[in-house]
RNA sequence: GGCGACAUAGCCAAGUGGUAAGGCAGAGGUCUGCAAAACCUUUAUUCCCCAGUUCAAAUCUGGGUGUCGCCU
């Protein structure tokens, strides 16, 4: 796995990697996976989509709703063939959740998600108030209630979603992560100084604008999404919204863009960080470094991920 | 040169005698079916500088410095 924050430069590595090891690629990213959200979601273009197989990648519809089950489910499948194949799966990616799906032994399947049940409880939150939810979980689980902000009221619907689903309580992150079996993980972690990163995203929203974001955004309006839709609500996509519909100028939209977005790659380094067997790649080191041994900074980032792949 | 207003964190600011609100940016964190989502925590030993009044000053007084506006 090749995980690290959005603009690290993730897709370019993880298809040199997979070049190495003869492997082909499995995105665990909950934009990329879109059809016609090419630009915002800065999805990997034709010649390296053509480089290298890539899974999971523009293949579901905009339209459709999707879920973390859906996406593990997919997901497994596409592993089990590239072995199949004999070939080595990269998972390139940096959707937290997704990522967990594939390297833990999660099991969403549960109670599902009821859309009904959902809007039932939107509306008791906004008539009586986030701490009246709570005290609901709180009758039914305590435990659960405890580790759940009553202001997280999505995480307490979801709660209350398993309880009414018929489970007795709400079991535990921590209590029940366990690597899968399915198969083996090497984890890549790819990082770079956070000034550094923050630069890059900052340019690559200004290259997406030029790359006609708006454009693509009307599009998927013709198309019939509104901003409801949970594709619509990625960064590049909801903000653009804002500016069509007259919230705010041009500029404005760009600017919220780029903060959200480094407020995005922040959390992703929150999520990564906790993975103990993560072997961190430092791209700022790497590229100070320069050329050595008659190989580009890059070349041997990927020669040093395929060893810590080749390592028992 | 004259007159007036203002000076509080990286930025925007509230506070007009009782021990420095809030927002943004930044930093740290949580995460089992919407996750590019949702949520939490945190940031000024001090208010431009000096002196004074007072038990007590960001707040009042005097001087200095700076910024802005208007007039000449």
């Amino acid at each position: 796995m090749v995980a690290g924050p959005t603009a690290v430069g993730k897709t370019e590595y993880a298809i040199g990697l997979a070049q190495l090891l003869d492997g082909e690629i499995v995105s665990a990213d909950s934009m990329q996976l879109y059809k016609y959200m090419d630009i915002g979601s800065a999805k990997p273009t034709r010649q390296e989509q053509e480089a290298v197989p890539h899974h999971l990648v523009d293949e579901i519809d905009p339209r459709e709703p999707f879920s973390a089950y859906e996406y593990q489910k997919r997901a497994k499948e596409a592993i089990r063939d590239i072995f199949k194949r004999k070939r080595v799966p990269v998972i390139s990616g940096g959707t937290g959740l997704y990522i967990n799906s594939l390297i833990y032994e999660m099991d969403f399947s549960a109670p599902p998600a009821s859309e009904d049940f959902r809007k039932k409880m939107e509306k008791l939150a906004l008539e009586r108030g986030h701490e009246a939810l709570h005290q609901l979980l709180k009758e039914k689980d305590p435990l659960a209630a405890e580790r759940i902000h009553p202001n997280n009221v999505k995480k307490v619907i979801r709660a209350l979603e398993i309880l009414e689903g018929g489970s007795d309580c709400v079991r535990e992150f921590r209590q029940s992560f366990v690597m899968t079996k399915d198969y083996e993980v090497r984890i890549a972690g790819l990082t770079r100084d956070r000034e550094e990163l923050y630069d890059r995203i900052n340019r690559r929203v200004d290259s997406l604008m030029r790359a006609g974001l708006v454009d693509e955004v009307k599009k998927l309006c013709a198309m019939g999404l509104t901003e409801q839709a949970i594709s619509m609500r990625g960064i590049g996509y909801k903000e653009i919204f804002g500016y069509l519909a007259g919230e705010y100028d041009l500029e404005e939209a760009v600017r919220l863009v780029k903060r959200n977005t480094r407020h995005y790659a922040k959390r992703q380094m929150t999520w990564l960080r906790r993975y103990e067997p993560i072997r961190w790649f430092d791209l700022s080191v790497y590229e100070r470094e320069g050329s050595r041994e008659g190989l580009s900074p890059k070349e041997r980032v990927c020669r040093d991920i395929a060893a810590f792949y080749r390592e028992g």
